[in-house]
DNA sequence: CGCTTAGTTGAGTTCGTTCAACGACTGTGG
DNA sequence: CCACAGTCGTTGAACGAACTCAACTAAGCG
């Protein structure tokens, strides 16, 4: 279920690099996040890498797959709060605050690049453009969560749906992060847990989608087709981004 | 509507100060934060103090009195995202990230501490603790949505309502922030749009807690009765925290 | 005293839920 | 190679939570 590899992959050879939407490290960065990663983890589909309650000693970023974040009621009652992508920083809460209150579970096979959190103090200390970027990654995380809560609470069930897969794709697609059938690989179990709605409802609110020729349902996964479609009913338009730091 | 005073508070008598579960500045601190500091805002109630689509110039933490953040789709719905209390730190997201994606408005008179967000960069590089705590509060406000969001997709009506007004008083008590008649400053409207519910329902919903004598309304504003009631409908323990950092 | 704001309540409608069943596909063990 | 269980998407029917519309009360204020 879980694979610790060894430092496989040198900080100046990053798979992020190749983005062009990352900001790139300088020499003097680039040696001290050397030393920071003391390794890559590599989960299957379905584990579970972090789990609310518990209090990790790392700190995680993104190399590949997809992921998400997720609270649960005492009577199991699950609410997805966002997706992990490449770049993303995974456990920063509990490096900060303490104990996890939500857990984090892969949807496709991930690479994550492991740090110590014991170290985040010196990352401030030493590299101070670093703790600008790490502060940079908290405040597009809030942005985000900011978004998906406009759109829970007061965007109709299409609406939420529309939002969502314009959303996932638009990262995705920038990521290089669609399957084989350009697909988002979901199931409607979890678009119903991210949109508060029944997996019911959610398949039939899909289907409208399906007949509008807006997305496909394909290899476990849900290809978006028609993305300005998706926007439009959405009323959705991204917020204007530079380019983005990763650590 | 706005009055920019002086700096007629110093750094050094600063109000957030007296409550003893924020941590304290070495001195070494004040004397840079003073130097941010550049002077102070006081609000009337119902000030728009940051709209969405601006480009403040500005950074500040809420020294005294009561507001909100929300986002407003195209046909006018509007969703509030969280509650400001003293201490917190507003405008960190446009700072960061570029013009804001939410607007701030008052529930009361504000006063508000004004930084020039020019000088993050030389708050992270000179002060690494400093660039810490604002990544604290960061990774704060983040619990906080995941926290909502959680309330809004998953929790009924009278759940939602419930933990959101335990929440909020929760928070408000420990700062001295409850008015004359022990109560919260908002009306059914602002309940309404955080918890993503029409006013008509939420009202009936209220009407449900109040008849439970949980809650009653008061002076413009909801009085918590029966905290541990709230709590134990929502089915909501808070999460431990240790000292918070302000800035 | 009329005007505005905020809370309350009833009636009818709509959106989303629950229950239940079924088909397509995948993987597994006899 | 087939039987079987498990997962995932689909659909219909009945129900219920939340919505809209509309009207009314109480309090605050010029």
């Amino acid at each position: 279920m879980w694979v610790q590899v060894r430092k496989t992959v040198s900080c100046r050879a990053c798979p992020l690099a190749k983005f062009n939407h990352f900001r790139a490290f300088s020499d003097e960065e680039l040696a001290f996040v050397s030393g920071f990663k003391t390794g890559e983890l590599v989960a299957d589909r379905g584990t579970t890498v972090l789990l609310e309650g518990s209090d990790s000693a790392h700190l995680y970023t993104v190399l590949d797959g997809w992921g998400f974040r997720f609270k649960t009621l005492n009577d199991g009652r699950r609410q997805i709060l966002n997706y992990l992508l490449p770049g993303d920083l995974v456990g920063l809460q509990s490096s900060l605050l303490g104990e996890m209150q939500h857990s984090v579970e892969t949807l496709t096979p991930m690479t994550l690049c492991v740090f110590e959190r014991e170290k985040m103090p010196v990352l401030f200390e030493k590299h101070a453009s670093l703790g600008f970027d790490v502060t940079w990654i908290a405040a597009r995380e809030e942005r985000i969560l900011d978004e998906h809560l406009l759109s829970i609470g007061r965007r109709s069930a299409i609406e939420r749906a529309a939002y969502l897969l314009a959303f996932l794709y638009r990262r995705a697609k920038m990521l290089n992060q669609l399957n084989g059938q350009n697909a988002i690989p979901l199931t409607q179990q979890h678009i119903a847990d991210t949109l508060g709605l029944s997996i019911v409802h959610t398949n039939k609110t899909l289907r409208k989608l399906a007949d509008k020729k807006m997305i496909a349902w394909r290899d476990r996964g849900c290809a978006v087709l028609d993305f300005d479609g998706l926007s439009e009913i959405a009323g959705w338009t991204e917020a204007p981004s530079t380019n983005r730091p990763f650590i």
